[in-house]
DNA sequence: CGGTACATTGAGAATGCTCAAACTGCGTGG
DNA sequence: CCACGCAGTTTGAGCATTCTCAATGTACCG
């Protein structure tokens, strides 16, 4: 196993050298926004919640980073969100300063990370694409099928998704109340779209029916 | 003058030799979704907004682009939005294959792009936050004050705004209806917050007020 | 066997949307 | 030069949806 998930192999034993390993608890803070970007993160296992707070407590929570995912590509010298672990986590740490020169050393490894920039980016826009234009169950069914998407990259199942959030970080990230997501899940079991044996565990019985709710193309998923 | 606005001065006479320039009148295409990305470009005047459809026909505008912005930082081998001028624009224009072997032969030009995409991406997260989290008017003062923010970086005054976009990509672009967005203008109006001496144009009366509406701590802005 | 945290459901209120009409600025043609 | 039409914006009224507040349900843990 790679130790550290999904670096370029090349630049690994380089990698290794730098790293140290950092263990979070549940709902434990790893950045805060605003802070200087100190030290840059490869999660290993776990999920981390990417947020921003408004003065008054609102939350956007952007993104939600799993096994393979980095912490720290759209930060130049200061965090520009907070990142807490959804459940328990393992990441790999990796001073800035260092990793700045390892990637000057190892070309290979910038291209990676930049790779890696752009795909968050076009994930960004496509939230908000979701946020400003999808009405409750279909955020939630995009959601899922998004979820679905990783879950299956992982190796696990693409027709069953566990959540490892609650529905309070699902609605800070959709837009929406916990009542609402609430009901949007409701609705979707009604519809005989997925099934909600657990809570937190989504089993979908029609991809095509939850992308047509999602209002995407059914034949682009 | 730098004819292609905002990139690296050392690098402008090998940009300029791979450059062609295109103008496009108000409303035309640029480039759409899923097509092949086989050019990237600069904007030099004008505006543009990037965009993504929905089936149904539902649009989300993620951005505008203003003088100096680059647009294909997003993108590998296929656009992953719609761009469209906003109103009549100059650009110019690189071959994305060129553009590539260019910036490997001026690192600083590639850590130019590396930095802007960088930069979307912060901005695309906002752009999150303000979509699933800011009520109506927050949302158009929050709007307001990045393109005053914006008019003052390119020597304007940063109290008066032109709209160069219609209300329906400002809607469009904050997730509301037209007649929000105007409902929205007339709100902040009342409040004395701004002023419209014209439908396009926009008087920032109280920025730290704004930037309070806006959802903001008003000493951030 | 409580107790706690989380999720669901219900009822009423508030908000934003839909549909419709009026208003404004501007260009064209009588 | 004015009338007209058109595109864009604003305003109004009613409706649908989501949010708020409250209660109930459920699973897990000490």
């Amino acid at each position: 196993m790679a130790v550290c998930a999904a670096l370029d192999d090349d630049d690994l034993g380089a990698l290794e050298a730098i790293m140290t390993s950092k263990k979070l608890n549940a709902n434990e803070s790893l950045v805060e926004e605003g802070a200087p970007k100190q030290r840059v993160f490869s999660l290993t296992s776990g999920m981390l919640r990417i947020y921003t707070l408004l003065p008054d407590g609102r939350r956007q929570i952007t993104g939600f980073l799993v096994p393979g995912d980095y912490l720290g590509l759209a930060d130049d010298d200061v965090y520009s969100q907070s990142a807490e672990a959804v459940v328990p986590s393992v990441l790999c740490a990796f001073s800035a300063r260092e990793m700045d020169m390892l990637m000057e050393k190892f070309p290979r490894l910038k291209e990676r990370l930049h790779l890696m920039t752009r795909d968050a980016l076009r994930t960004a826009r496509d939230n908000q694409l979701v946020l400003g234009r999808l009405a409750p169950v279909e955020k939630l069914a995009s959601f899922l099928l998004v979820l679905a998407a990783r879950s299956e990259k992982h190796g696990g199942r693409r027709d069953l998704v566990h959540l490892l959030m609650n529905r309070i970080d699902i609605a800070d990230h959709l837009g929406l109340t916990i009542e609402t997501v609430s009901r949007s899940f409701t609705k979707l079991k009604t519809q005989g779209l997925i099934q909600l044996p657990e809570a937190n565990i989504v089993e979908i019985l029609s991809r095509r029916s939850l992308a047509a709710v999602a209002g995407m193309d059914p034949d682009a998923v």
